[in-house]
DNA sequence: TTGTTCTTGGATCGTTCGTTCCAAGATAAG
DNA sequence: CTTATCTTGGAACGAACGATCCAAGAACAA
């Protein structure tokens, strides 16, 4: 071997993160290539060598939308260690993000590509996600127990299950202009339901 | 006025009716006007005649999807008249349909719906969907309440928003795979939460 | 600088998209 | 039967789709 290749004229982080935001904006049956080639500035030589087609694009997005912006929410519920005030912050958190700001109407892209018909690619993280916010909940909720501050009769397992499916309802019904007091209700209404 | 016009060759509301199984399964951003062509056995021409474009015939089919399937579940919640017994009768139908049987794995057209990007036309249709089941929740609850079958403190319009969400996300989640036994553990215990 | 290899821009591929159009067929009042 | 009006099949439209291809450019070893 004599001579040796060219390197990447572009950061492809930069670029994945930005094909993250069309295809959390848009779905993925809604965002076309030469959108993705419009918002990121590159060619579609540059996005196929990088990354393979549209689908391995998709899941590349969805794996960086699990891994830098899911999980660190989930893991602030770990980490907190206040049990059920631990819950409650989540889904302040989460609801602020989902209504207001930047992101606001925009909903959750793992919980949207439920009901899109996700690549074969991506259809393992969907019950990733899933998993890792449940056990993220049940974290909370047996330090809550410990705490007994959940009501006597409340099952940790099969409450984490119920606040992961509040969590994706909202990000659902968030997308579609639901108000944040709406989903406010049924988020308190959850957490009292469980709490002695 | 000296002649009269043709009249149609086929059946409207069966054609609406294949559709819907379409847009059901797929989803509006991937099923294609060849596919309902091809599905209905219908021209395009006898399409865009009696429904108009893409956006409307959508639009009909979640018409008739709200009306003809989510509405008399809805209805029965109502009718059941027994309080929590009646939610829990409601979910073990949703349950069943979502995740046995024909339309296994197919979610809900309109809880689908908050995931894709409805056309306008559309839009109004799931706030109407939501509210609908709300109510239903809500009547069951008040004679839930009245047969103090609820625990003390529990409110029924946050229970009935909680209850509405959970729905939502048993459908999205019963279509990308979600065991009916994980779905039922958060069912039973919402409703066990709920309970006095 | 030369040689080799990878990357890049951009033209282009065939397909499918939603929609429109028109001639032919069907219907019923006159 | 004539005539007016609507419906139908099917060709055709321009645009957009995902994907491929290739010559030109860029980078590094020798």
């Amino acid at each position: 071997m004599t001579g040796m290749a060219d390197v990447k004229h572009f950061d492809e982080a930069a670029a994945l993160a930005a094909v993250e935001l069309l295809f959390w904006r848009r779905g993925i049956a809604s965002t076309g290539i030469q959108d993705i080639v419009a918002a990121t500035g590159l060619s579609r030589s540059s996005l196929y060598n990088a990354f393979g087609g549209k689908d391995e694009l998709y899941a590349a997005a969805v794996r960086r939308y699990l891994d830098e912006r899911s999980r660190p929410m989930f893991d602030r519920i770990v980490a907190d260690g206040r049990g059920l005030a631990a819950v409650t912050a989540f889904f302040d958190r989460l609801l602020r993000l989902r209504c207001v700001g930047e992101f606001a109407g925009w909903g959750c892209l793992v919980s949207n590509a439920n009901a899109d018909n996700p690549p074969d690619a991506a259809l393992s993280l969907l019950a990733e996600h899933h998993a890792a916010l449940k056990a993220a909940f049940l974290a909370a909720l047996e330090v809550a127990e410990s705490n007994q501050e959940l009501r006597a009769g409340v099952e940790p397992n099969g409450a984490a299950e119920l606040l992961t499916l509040l969590a994706y309802a909202v990000n659902l019904r968030s997308r579609s202009g639901a108000s944040r007091a709406q989903l406010e209700t049924a988020v308190t209404a959850a957490v009292s339901a469980l709490a002695a």
